[in-house]
DNA sequence: ACCCGGTCCGGGAGCGCTCTCAGGCCGACC
DNA sequence: GGTCGGCCTGAGAGCGCTCCCGGACCGGGT
């Protein structure tokens, strides 16, 4: 069996370069203070070894672990039915990758879960953590904050922005709100005056938001033109339905997300309205797959998706970076970006297709 | 600022509980050899000081990470529009979760970051590598065959199923050349004879097993009936424009991806072709907001991805085992499940819905 | 009464690395 | 020319854990 060879150490460079181990640690972490010389005498020794060093070994003794966990709770990956997870992971791989940082992948299978969660943030073996929980009710975010890791939010968690025992939440999302706000306003000045809202589930932050973006325009708006959805293709024809029934002359729809928008469409068509010129339909989210195939193609609010994620995963290094560094040396003030990282809100683009 | 506590050692437990280090870590790992007094005692010093055990230290000693690299090469996760990557990642981030590993996902963006890959791999941070990449002339999975990592494949790779240097690859898909079979025999039962396929890009191994499946039951088939398609709506247009005007008697296609279906469908309604009566249509994979939503709903092949990734995960995880027991002990035959670990093809379901 | 085997526990080495500290060297300044 | 300071380098301790080994203890066979 191809037994594994035991990899060079560094002892091993150390005695082929000639020097001491201290100095090809130095060589290996920058090169700093130590002369030209040595320094390519320890790099070829390096490359002709093949020498990686044991992360298990230096952050037994650093400290650190070059290393974050991105933690998903169970219910939100049903709702990823999209790309919408494969993006922002893929933002903020990029992001960590260019800080030499790993991705630990944790996944929850419900709320049984958040146990294995914890302990695994608590017991440190990463050096921070991103957390995608979106619903108002999970008890997650504040058993992350338990673990006393520094943790960066990808949505507004559900209590709001405000601090909650020790330090701000920082946390990243688009701008649901004024996304919302922009998708109406495009109908509204289409000419629409009876606009509906089929929103998403009330218990999680985005649909609130966006609900609260469709009230910041239509302020006196009839309550009956306001229906909850689920943000499926199902519920949107649910919803579509009983919009109709109730009031038959709407001639708008904003849909809280693209896939209750197909299934709104659907509706519209099998009742025999046209679309746009009988009743105009805007969406949310861009999922391509789904808005450009739409029958006809949807207007949505486009979010910068891989940009959150790589948002999320800077905003958290920069936060251990700043952690680092105070421990010994005051600060400073006015270094540029300096102070704590702050929650960021992203914006939204209007996407113009046929359908509004 | 919240200064993290330092985290209690296995010396702390000890000494809590009156005993020496070697036996709290003889509890800690399962208890085997200690008097129950005892094991009880240090169960309660963990309990009362929170112990978690230092994973680098571990690892330092054992060589062991408890922790599996999951490689998605950039190409797919531009395919992945579906939650096919969510569902997958979920199936192996159960199976690792119930053997106590971690996930570390990398990404890669192109070629030039094969190499870091490569060297993360080679370094010896975790125990066993999954990789996804499904295009024939990709040089990752030999790239990383080099690194003498423990590894199973997503997805036929490449080079086929044979063995390539040290060992057999081993590698879960599912039954793609049977899943094709099984859609344009049921487009031959339908009595339709003129059925046309619309590939994926060939250059992967998914899109030449599905046409290979066509051609399984279309022995001698017309060969303008074959358009190649790259799983794309818009490539999906394409090709059913292309097979519309070279053979208009065309009465059923099997497209091989609902993405590049629900683009064939699009044209077909514009050059006025009823869906299923004229033109019959069946997809692949179920990826449920196309094909629940695609009008008429999509009769498609569906597989079951979250499977594949339990599996792949349950593979490695068999094959680590057997290793770590390979080393002091024959491993003796009849083990039911003893042998080396071996690829795993697994069946599809045809799903009917309107569209054929 | 003795010995032998087995079981259980503690001592201690050492995994590969970082980091402090002291020592050596050299230039500069008085 | 002496001394001081600064810059490089090496020696060594120690991060928290596992695991080998030896010693203590106990029971049973002769």
């Amino acid at each position: 069996m191809t037994e594994a060879v035991s990899r060079p150490t560094l002892e091993a460079v150390a005695a082929r370069a000639g020097v001491s181990r201290a100095t090809v640690s130095r060589v290996v972490n920058g090169g700093d203070g130590v002369r030209e010389p040595l320094v390519e005498r320890v790099r070829r020794a390096v490359e002709e070894l093949g020498y990686v060093p044991n992360q298990a070994a230096r952050s037994l003794v650093t400290r650190r672990h070059d290393a974050v966990a991105v933690v998903i709770a169970e219910p939100e990956t049903r709702v990823f039915a999209d790309p919408f997870f494969a993006l922002q992971l893929r933002g903020i791989s990029k992001e960590l990758t260019a800080h030499d940082s790993q991705l630990v992948l944790l996944l929850t299978e419900g709320p049984e879960d958040y146990a294995r969660v914890g302990r695994y943030l608590a017991g440190g073996h990463v050096d921070g953590a991103l957390v995608f929980s979106l619903h108002l009710d999970d008890p997650l975010p504040g058993l992350i904050r338990g673990a006393g890791v520094p943790t960066v939010f990808g949505g507004r968690p559900g209590w709001g922005d405000g601090s909650r025992g020790d330090g701000p939440t920082v946390y990243v999302d688009s701008d649901n709100r004024g996304g919302a706000r922009d998708a109406v306003r495009h109908l509204v000045g289409l000419g629409r005056t009876r606009v509906a809202h089929i929103t998403g589930p009330l218990d999680q932050t985005s649909a609130v938001d966006r609900l609260d973006g469709f009230r910041d325009v239509m302020v006196d708006t009839d309550p009956r033109l306001i229906v909850e959805g689920d943000f499926t293709p199902a519920g949107g024809e649910r919803a579509m339905r009983v919009l109709l029934d109730r009031c038959p002359e709407v001639d708008a729809v904003f849909a809280a997300n693209d896939l209750s928008a197909s299934g709104a469409l659907r509706v519209l068509r099998e009742r025999g309205r046209r679309v746009p010129e009988d009743v105009a339909v805007v969406g949310f989210d861009d999922m391509l797959p789904v808005a450009e195939s739409a029958e006809p193609p949807l207007t949505t609010v486009r979010q910068d998706i891989e940009e959150m994620g790589r948002l999320m995963a800077r905003l958290l290094l920069r936060g251990l970076d700043r952690r680092g560094r105070d421990e010994d040396a005051d600060p400073g003030p006015g270094k540029g970006l300096g102070g704590a990282p702050s929650s960021v809100v992203l914006p939204t683009t209007l996407i113009r297709r046929a359908s509004a």
